[in-house]
DNA sequence: TCATGGTCTGAATCACTAC
DNA sequence: AGTAGTGATTCAGACCATG
């Protein structure tokens, strides 16, 4: 069966109908990012009156949930279909559509391994500040069935961690700058082309050498290309003629890496800051107690929402420590760590102490 | 409808039944955190040889999906029957129900605003290297129905991340510690505890002082304690007595912000509109005055009705600071009250400080 | 060569009121 | 119910022009 199964190739057409025509059981891994079904509706402008350049294609418009959940049946069962037994699938979605992927493969028999969460370095903010700022996207991995023998390279994942166990969230940033493909006008090829260091993480963890990996949304071959640079094989599926072309010719200009393991890895473990209002929330200190400077001669109050208040001879002060300890001293910046202080049995400290206390809970 | 509504109370039983008699459409915003149908088999153990005490217990059982599907149908709808048409709904779970869980709210109607992504500092480890660390749970906040106008406090979200907007992803520690409800022989009282913090940023998020929150699978009573803290209502509903007993001992020793002012959130799009027009009828500003831009680029005229009138290379403008404004630029939209500057002293200020004075007198 | 400042952009379910 | 008017709203990072 092995040797029938031809790799390194694209296979334009439907992906339903190309994997039910594939030998079964011949695949290791399947990665798919399939159509979000975004639902977006008219323009959003930024505040500089710029349009935002949304997600308009063809092939992410679906007509209701129940259309989209038969598409995403098919394709799951016919997935399933190329897996081998001990095989693992990993689909990648957001809010609109992954709670309904994953629903539909546990009900195919799939079994979540784990849900893994993209979070994005630098998203696309929330212009109209009507919502949390969408700053992460959902992936799911999963074996053929409960009790199949799945591979993951704990030892490479801790490895690429600063030998800490990988967890669930991995920081990452979007796919922008040179990596990112164009066309002859300079507009992005592709308006959903995932980053290389999504792809190396998947198939570093759950691939080995010369393993089959399938990928039945190709669009301009991200999966290919990283797969080819760490020797995997890989078999891609996509509808549209114009990016199948440019997938190619992407491809062909990776270079296969000597030894994968030994691959220089991008670990952008960016600690998130710990804003002020953190020390609320978690009870290290409540709204209303009073702050102080080292000498006693400035004095705030905590709101809850993580600002000041303040007053001095100019008026009232209301803001973050920065501001309101930059107002109360006539200065133009703060640095309101260091300059407020709590009070505790009688003497004072820097908030900062409370903020190294919250770092040092994050290992 | 209202005062029939009882507050800051306990309801023991089954949480549909006693949703399905609540006078409907009475809840601001619905917090669950319902069993996860964990569907743990045998015991886990540490590397050490010690047990892992994990959930175990007979509400989070469950026979297969279907079951599963059905008890999460039922609560899911009895919720949005007690919502107002306004609120918002919060479900918390982990990848063994979040799928079923956000697909059936959806197929129900429901509105998912965000997914949230409760990133925990100090996670359990994975203690077998099988699979990645699952270092999160998720969190689905979604509004009755797709055109609802639910509230959410943006500005204090920002206040609360240092002046930048919320992401998706909150980092935030495990409930741990003396925030731990434990039992007699210093059990854990319940297994799965959420931390404070998680409430009170969901809280802040998406209600204000007097609200009615309501938490069908109640436990120990984090979202009351949480509630009352902050100075909304609630009800909690819980199956069984001793957990009820336990959330009512916990929420009495918690204290309510001293200050209700302390719990207040500014935002603009509260404010009282004032027409442009009040400034001129209250002698802020007299017809004939002259308004700029910030780099005096720009310049017009105020007239006596409360329109402007300016004159560019494509001919005179007339009409609101706002259409004037955005005419005078060439752009589609313009907020006047920022853009156009009266002169004071040889030196330009926004137009908008004249309206907050407006305001202010206004109480 | 380096520092600085302006511009552009990314899977986005992105306003509300009065007439 | 549809339309028009008011006026609220953005973060990180790459790239480019300028000094």
């Amino acid at each position: 069966m092995r040797d029938k199964l031809a790799t390194n190739r694209i296979l334009v057409g439907d992906c339903v109908q190309l994997m039910r025509d594939m030998p079964a059981g011949s695949v290791d891994v399947v990665f798919a990012d399939p159509p979000y079904n975004l639902q977006l509706s008219g323009d959003l402008m930024r505040p500089n009156h710029t349009r935002v350049d949304g997600v308009d294609e063809d092939w992410d418009r679906f007509q209701d949930f129940q259309t989209y959940d038969r598409f995403t049946r098919d394709w799951l069962d016919a997935a399933r279909h190329t897996l081998k037994d001990d095989g693992t699938l990993w689909v990648i979605g957001s809010y609109h559509n992954i709670f309904r992927v994953g629903a539909i493969l546990q009900d195919l028999g799939y079994w979540v391994l784990n849900d893994i969460i993209w979070r994005k370095s630098n998203p696309m903010p929330n212009f109209k500040g009507r919502r949390f700022a969408n700053a992460h996207e959902t992936l799911i991995w999963a074996s053929k069935s409960k009790d199949s023998k799945y591979y993951f390279a704990y030892e490479a994942m801790k490895a690429l961690n600063e030998d800490l166990q990988m967890r669930s969230d991995w920081t990452l940033p979007l796919c922008t700058g040179g990596e990112r493909l164009r066309d002859e006008t300079g507009q992005k090829a592709h308006p959903t082309q995932k980053p290389e260091s999504l792809l190396f993480r998947v198939l570093m963890s759950s691939t080995k050498v010369d393993d089959v990996v399938l990928d039945p949304f190709f669009g301009t071959g991200t999966t290919g290309a990283v797969a080819k640079r760490l020797r995997r094989r890989w078999i891609g599926i996509e509808r549209e003629h114009t990016y199948a072309r440019l997938a190619n010719e992407r491809i062909a200009q990776v270079e296969e890496v000597a030894e994968p393991e030994l691959l220089e890895v991008t670990s952008k473990r960016t600690q998130p800051r710990v804003p002020f209002g953190n020390l609320i929330e978690r009870g290290y200190l409540k709204p209303g107690t009073m702050l102080f400077d080292q000498r006693r001669r400035h004095i705030a109050k905590v709101r809850a929402d993580g600002t000041l208040v303040a007053q001095n001879h100019l008026g009232e002060h209301k803001g973050s420590i920065h501001k309101v300890g930059a107002a109360m001293q006539g200065l133009p910046a703060c640095n309101g760590w260091t300059f407020w202080h709590f009070q505790q049995d009688g003497s004072l400290s820097p908030i900062d102490v409370l903020r190294q206390q919250v770092i040092s809970e994050r290992h």
